[in-house]
DNA sequence: TCGATAGGGGACTAAAATGGTCCTCAATAG
DNA sequence: CTATTGAGGACCATTTTAGTCCCCTATCGA
C-alpha cells in the first residue's frame, strides 16, 4: 500500500496542531487531548520529534513543545525522515546500497528516479501546507499531470 | 521509510524480465534463476501479479508467464497494487474511509491530496520504463522541478 | 529550598505484517 | 499416460509496529 506507519500519520497531525497556534508551548497532554490520543502514545511520537530537530522542548512547569523552525521549512518529507528514517523506496535507493542483485535486477536505476521523484513531491509539501484548513487542491495535482505526458510521450 | 516491501520489488524486477522478451512464456524456475531469487518466492509473487490481472499463465510443459497486456499500460502502481493493495498513505485516504478522527485531525484532506499526487506519479512511469536499460533520467525528474516551484509559490 | 509540572530515555510486551517454504491438486503437451 | 508447469493454500519464523510504563531530570514559582 505504500502506506505511512500510524505514528507517522500522529506525527503529522500533532505537527499541524502545533503550527497552528506557534507562539505558545503545548504540553504532551494538551496536544493528546487535543487530537484524541492516547497520551503516552502522543508523547512518544513527540520525543521522536524532538530528536530529529523539527521540535524544541522545554521542561518544567511552563514547559512543552514548539517548532524548532518556521512551519513554511518543515516539509512532509522531515515529518516522515523523523519517524520513519530517510524517504527510499527500495532496499538500494539509499546511498549506501548494499544489494547484491544489482546486476540481474536491472530495474534499480529507475526505481531510485521514481524514489527521488515522490522525495522531491514530499519536500515539495511544508507543514504550512498540512495545517492549511483549506485543501491545497490545484498547486500540487495540476502540475503533476504535465508529468505525466512528459514521461509517458518519451516512451 | 515509505518503503515498498520486498515482494514488490522482485514483482518488478520479474515484471521487467518478463518484458525485455514478451513474446515468450516464462516458467516460474527460468524467472528465479534469471533473477537469482528462491524460486518458491518468485511463484509467489507470480502468482499475485496473476490474480491482479498483469500476467497471464499457462499450464502444462510448455506454459509460463506473459504480459496480460502491453508493457506501455502496465503501471508501476499496477504492480505496487498488486502486491500490497492499493496505493495509500494515510487509513483515511481510500474511498471507504472509516477514520473516527476525522474532525480533530484536520489533515486528512491534504494527505488525500499528496497520496493522490504521488499515484499520479506512479501512473506515470510504465513497466516498459522500469524495464528500459538505460534510466529514465530527466522525463521524470525535471518537471517535479516545477511541481517545487509551483507548491512553494502558492504559499 | 521544596514541590508540582513537564519532558527524556529506554525497557518491555502484545499483536500484526512480512518473508519464505512446502504440499497437494489441476491443466496441458506430446 | 506421463512429464511439466501453474494454482491454491497452509504453515512457520522473524521482524516491525504500536502501545504502555517506569524512573530520572529540568524548570518554575511559592
Amino acid at each position: 500500500m505504500l502506506k505511512l506507519s500510524r505514528l507517522t500519520d500522529y506525527a503529522a497531525v500533532v505537527m499541524a496542531q502545533i503550527a497552528r497556534y506557534p507562539e505558545q508551548a503545548h504540553a504532551a497532554t494538551e496536544l493528546a487531548d487535543a487530537v484524541q490520543l492516547p497520551h503516552p502514545t502522543v508523547s512518544k511520537t513527540l520525543k521522536m520529534l524532538v530528536r530529529a530537530g523539527l521540535l524544541e522542548s522545554r521542561r518544567g512547569s511552563l514547559g512543552g513543545y514548539r517548532l524548532a523552525r518556521p512551519a513554511t521549512s518543515i516539509t512532509t518529507s522531515d515529518i516522515i525522515g523523523a519517524i520513519e528514517g530517510p524517504v527510499a523506496m527500495t532496499e538500494c535507493s539509499h546511498a549506501d546500497g548494499d544489494c547484491d542483485l544489482v546486476d540481474t535486477c536491472g530495474v534499480a536505476d529507475n526505481w531510485q528516479r521514481v524514489s527521488l521523484a515522490i522525495r522531491t513531491l514530499l519536500d515539495s509539501v511544508t507543514l504550512a501546507h498540512l495545517a492549511q484548513e483549506s485543501p491545497l487542491k490545484l498547486p500540487v495535482q495540476l502540475p503533476i499531470q504535465s508529468v505525466t505526458l512528459a514521461s509517458r510521450a518519451e516512451v
